[in-house]
DNA sequence: TACATTTACTGATATGAATCAGTTATTTTC
DNA sequence: GAAAATAACTGATTCATATCAGTAAATGTA
């Protein structure tokens, strides 16, 4: 077999996060004890780069975008689902600041886990620690590839690619309501809003969706896939 | 103090890797024991994207480049200097291949050390697993901030960037003598070899850097800092 | 030294996608 | 339920940068 990777603009990892399974009874209590939820509206900041990190979060419901900023422009990096882990770049020891801003697209819930005992845990439990650098590194895996994605393809292919992670990865279903507003979508696929409204345009008449406003309906996938592979 | 991140397209960590410093006497003998040492040639693959990984590789002597590629177009990740690591993330245990190619830029030497022990190292050392953590973290900030300079600067912007990045931390001298070709420089700002061209012809016109084949040389940091900071 | 090959460079042209300047539709608010 | 505000959409235009098609220079090779 020949080798001819695929990347695509994909921002969901599928890497699911067990890190918490590998702790102890007792680990898992203080974590408890260490952690609280808290609830976010959506369109509302969970977490602001340049401020100062005092705990790691974990999704426990909703959906979020992490975004870099540089007061101009935005660029998301990727979106966190429910089940998994947000801030964790704050456990290195040189960056006590976040890394980058998050935003929840729909109301949300979040568990903020004090970050010197997110720490502790590293240096105590190997499992834990080995399971951390699992996922960050199969979050740079993921991110290298909406990279590539980025700079590579063309308009078509990258919303091509947004469409079909939102069906198959977020929503798990060929027809959803989009809480995302066109913006948004701009934003995620790297290109101007009034592009992505004539590509989605352009989609519809070709019937490979169907869109009534915030309803989306994929109808042709082998065609969008075709369209995220020529870029 | 109002926080505008400034992201530039650089390619290299100023992160020190200090993880062996973390090592017993005992493991740093191990280490040597499982570990080797091959000299590669300029232009010589390092690590071939897809293949089985049985190694992390530490680069002792030369300059490489970190590529993905989808078999049409190439995009650099990063460049990896002395004193640093290489291949990491097939630590992740999902991901026995290698996540990307690297070539050697010169002729290097490349420390390869056995995957399975490395792993181990990390099991059995936490204060080393910390440091790996550290290392795939400023790794991601790296990366992330790359990623933001391909998507949303403009081509001079990005050249500047790759000169700064160039003169101020691989060579750490304003003049220098560019192994790289026009191609090369090209891949590392993300654009075609021909706009590269025209825009050091430019660069060289209005007197921010000499250039005579090889050998560059930079004029003024200043205007070149403010062209990275325009975009 | 001559020849072949690769790299560097130049100009003309094409094009993908942003930007600008609106209108229409949909929410939100009072 | 009307007014205001925001989001969705459309068309015309501009622009940055890739691509194409070459020539000139430099490097490698026989």
């Amino acid at each position: 077999m020949v080798n001819n990777e695929q990347y695509t603009g994909c921002t969901i990892s599928t890497h699911i996060c067990q890190c918490f399974d590998k702790l102890t009874e007792k680990e898992k209590e203080l974590l408890e004890d260490k952690s609280v939820t808290i609830k976010y509206k959506k369109g509302e900041t969970i977490c602001k780069q340049g401020s100062f990190a005092s705990h790691v979060m974990y999704m426990e419901k909703g959906l979020a975008k992490v975004i870099l900023n540089d007061g101009k422009n935005s660029l998301v990096l990727k979106i966190i689902p429910e089940g998994q882990l947000l801030g964790l770049s704050s456990i290195n020891d040189e960056h006590n600041t976040f890394q980058y801003s998050s935003i929840a697209y729909i109301d949300s819930e979040v568990k903020l886990i004090n970050l010197d005992f997110f720490k502790q845990l590293v240096a105590q439990n190997s499992d834990f620690a080995k399971e951390v650098i699992n996922i960050l590194s199969s979050n740079s895996v993921l991110i290298n590839g909406r990279f590539f994605c980025l700079t590579h393809k063309q308009s078509y292919g990258r919303l091509a690619d947004i469409i079909l992670c939102l069906s198959n990865r977020v929503f798990k279903s060929d027809q959803f309501e989009l809480q995302l507003s066109r913006k948004d979508l701009a934003e995620l696929s790297g290109m101007s809003e009034e592009t992505v409204i004539r590509m989605l345009k352009n989609f519809r008449e070709e019937r490979l969706i169907e869109m009534k406003g915030k309803n989306f309906k994929v109808l042709d996938y082998s065609k969008l896939q075709q369209i995220s592979e020529v870029g």
